[in-house]
DNA sequence: TGCTATGCTCGACGAAATGGACAAGACCAT
DNA sequence: ATGGTCTTGTCCATTTCGTCGAGCATAGCA
C-alpha cells in the first residue's frame, strides 16, 4: 500500500512540510517530478490529510492544559456533543468507550477561564478534569512499518 | 505580541502548510518578502513549532485508537514514563494531575496488539482503556484572539 | 513475443523565492 | 522641532524551483 520509498518521503515532511521539492527529491534519491507525483497520489489516497503547521499554544496565551472526562447525565448525550464542539477551547474530543463518555483537551488561560468553561458543560454533565503539567511524549507518529 | 496580519497568516498555513509564499502574500496583502519575513520571525519566536504533515494513522494500518490513563504503581513511576515513551505505538501522552498519572493516545492494528502493548505496563502499572468510537472534534486550534 | 501499465528521468520554460537597496512611520532623547 | 534608530514594509534583479511534455525501462500478462 505505501512503499518504503513513500515512507521515506512522509518521515521527512513531518519534520519539514515545507522542503521544496527539489531538496525532498534529492534526500531520497528521486527526480522532482516523482516526487511530485508521489505527493499528489499521497493526498488523493488521503494518507496526507493536510499540510499544516504545529503552532504553540502558549503563544497564544494558552498557558494551561487540561484533559477533561465528559460523562453526559441521561438523555444529554447529544447536546453535550454539541457544546463540546462548540467550545473552541476545546481542541480535540474524543468519544469513547467506558464510563466516561467524551474525553477532550482543553486550553485555557486562568482558572477562571477553566472554571467557567467546565460550568458550563456541569448541568449537563459529570466532569472529571486533570491538569496537564508536562507532556513526555509529544505528537508523534506510530511506526511506519 | 501577535498581531491581526500574524493570526491570518497563521489562520491559512493550519490549513494548507505548503502554500507558496506569493500566494500567501496575496491573500493577506503584503508583498512576498515581508510574509517570508514574518514566517522567519514566527518560527524564530517558536509560535511556528513546525511545518508538519497530518497523516491518517488508518492509512499506514492502525484502524483502532484508544486513549489509555495510566497509574504507575508505588515507587514505579519514572519506570513508567519510560516505558511509555518507549512504546511508538503511544503518539502522545502528559502527565497530569489527579489519581491518574498519565494519560495518552494509543493506536493499534489488533485486540491482540492492544493487550500485548497493555501487558506491557500491567506490570508496572495500573490502566484503564477506552477504545475510541469517533472524534467530535477534529485537532484544530484555540482561538486565535 | 509483443502489448500495456506504471513509474521513472530529462530538459525547457514559466513561476516563485531570495537578497539587497531603500522608504515610511513610531518612538525616543536631545 | 531635529535627528537617530528600529521596525516593517516595497521594489526589482538574480537565482532557484516547479511543472509539463516526451521518451525510456521494467513488470505483468495474453
Amino acid at each position: 500500500m505505501l512503499d518504503e520509498m513513500d515512507k521515506t518521503i512522509l518521515g521527512i515532511l513531518i519534520e519539514d512540510a515545507r522542503i521544496s521539492l527539489k531538496e525532498l527529491s534529492q534526500k531520497v534519491g528521486l527526480s522532482s517530478p516523482s516526487v511530485s507525483e508521489r505527493l499528489r497520489r499521497l493526498e488523493e489516497k488521503k494518507v496526507i490529510r493536510a499540510f499544516t503547521v504545529d503552532i504553540d499554544p502558549a503563544a497564544l496565551g494558552y498557558n494551561l492544559t487540561a484533559i477533561v472526562r465528559v460523562r453526559p447525565l441521561p438523555g444529554m448525550l447529544h447536546i453535550v456533543e454539541r457544546l463540546i464542539q462548540e467550545m473552541p477551547e476545546i481542541t480535540e474530543c474524543d468519544k469513547v468507550t467506558g464510563d466516561d463518555c467524551f474525553i477532550g483537551k482543553l486550553h485555557f488561560r486562568s482558572m477562571e477561564q477553566l472554571d467557567g468553561l467546565l460550568d458550563r458543560l456541569a448541568e449537563k454533565a459529570e466532569t472529571n478534569t486533570s491538569i496537564v503539567k508536562s507532556s513526555p511524549v509529544k505528537r508523534r507518529l506510530p511506526p511506519l512499518g
